[in-house]
DNA sequence: AGTTATTTATACTATACAGTATAAATAATA
DNA sequence: TATTATTTATACTGTATAGTATAAATAACT
């Protein structure tokens, strides 16, 4: 039977994933139970499984929703007018939105135990979403062909600028529960001096 | 009643914690249970009990008898006769370590996975043991008296070269499953570059 | 060989939870 | 107001698991 007309049940959705977000957060998917969801959610447990089916599609939902968010960020191409820091510092942001409010780094401490639970499962959903390291790369190319960036190797460099973004900012992050900003700038500034220190086609100094 | 002579009860001890490690790692915390934990060490399930008492106690000696190990690796002290580079690779050797092999891998994503459903206790178990940071501290300390550092903040000196090590070479290998020399090699020499093309203090350029 | 610490096999208790069933209640639309 | 998509409350099924009980078996020490 084909309903008539359906309705819009966007609201309860909302309100599950909500719950769900929370209970699955506390509890670690093992043991956030439907029922708890449920009335965290202030909703009836069958209308969770009305909505999602089953505990293994609800929790698909809150990835596929989370990692939507990360998708919708706007791209950054190279701008010869403006300094590398200002740049790299659109880059760096575009990963520290991911933990930059209490919801958000709760939801990444999530996923990413999940995602260190199975990580077969992390890359083939991490897969479907478009690869970070690509638009950096790209970045680097250019930079590197207008003379401000120096490197033998595009793809180290990359890793190397996620890998100081990600120990220093990202996992901290997930570990204390959040950033405050006043100890995140200083902390920002230091890895992109630092990167650039090492990559920057520095025209002040010459060998001796 | 003291038991008259208690007789070596090591090699079950032993077994048991090696078929814990393996179904916790292979199942998560909450879905090991004990009945499996007991058919992989080879052991009857009233004998882990025996010997642990409880799930929890179970994991708990897992944890402890792994940051033992950590523990023990050696101190690193500063040597001027020595480059940078290669003093700096030792510390980031003491990281590697801990990925080192599949078995320790596999315990370092275990224990990452416990870590962040759990900060606080994450945070309690580590102070139980040194700080890693504070031996690299020692270590810049004495290279900036010596000339060869140039930083105004060592602490963030310090977190970011942590930062490059975990960002670059521990966290990767933990989604990867492991590490392999040839790739983390050249790696590993790029990170310490980079640190040293930061804080170093390069005596054959000079501002023009 | 005899003592006894330790281990084993089997069965059991109590609890929790994913998912289903059913019928009644609610609320949006016509 | 009548229709019906959606939600609710309650109870239920089947399964899984932490931990215990008990008595028999094993093996280390004297």
């Amino acid at each position: 039977m084909i309903p008539f007309k359906s309705r819009d049940k966007s609201k309860k959705r909302a309100a599950i994933l909500n719950g769900a977000i929370d209970v699955f957060i506390n509890m670690g998917y093992e043991l956030a139970s439907m029922d708890k969801i449920a009335e965290t959610a202030g909703v009836s447990k069958r209308t969770v499984y009305n909505h999602f089916g089953s505990k293994e599609n609800l929790f698909q939902a809150i990835v596929n929703d989370f990692l939507a968010q990360r998708q919708s960020l706007k791209t950054i191409t190279y701008d010869p007018e403006k300094s590398l820091e200002e740049q790299l510092i659109a880059f760096a942001n575009a990963e520290i939105f991911l933990i930059d409010s209490p919801r958000r780094v709760q939801i990444s401490k999530f996923l990413t135990m999940v995602f260190l639970k199975d990580t077969a499962y992390a890359k083939a959903t991490v897969a479907k979403y478009p690869p970070v390291y690509d638009m950096l790369l790209a970045w680097l190319k250019e930079a590197e062909k207008d003379g401000k960036i120096i490197t033998d190797n595009l793809l180290l460099t990359a890793r190397v600028f996620y890998a100081l973004v990600e120990g220093a900012i990202t996992y901290p992050a997930l570990f204390s529960g959040g950033i405050n900003k006043s100890a995140v700038e200083p902390m920002l500034e230091e890895i992109i001096a630092t990167f650039v220190a090492k990559y920057g086609n520095d025209k002040n100094t010459v060998e001796i």
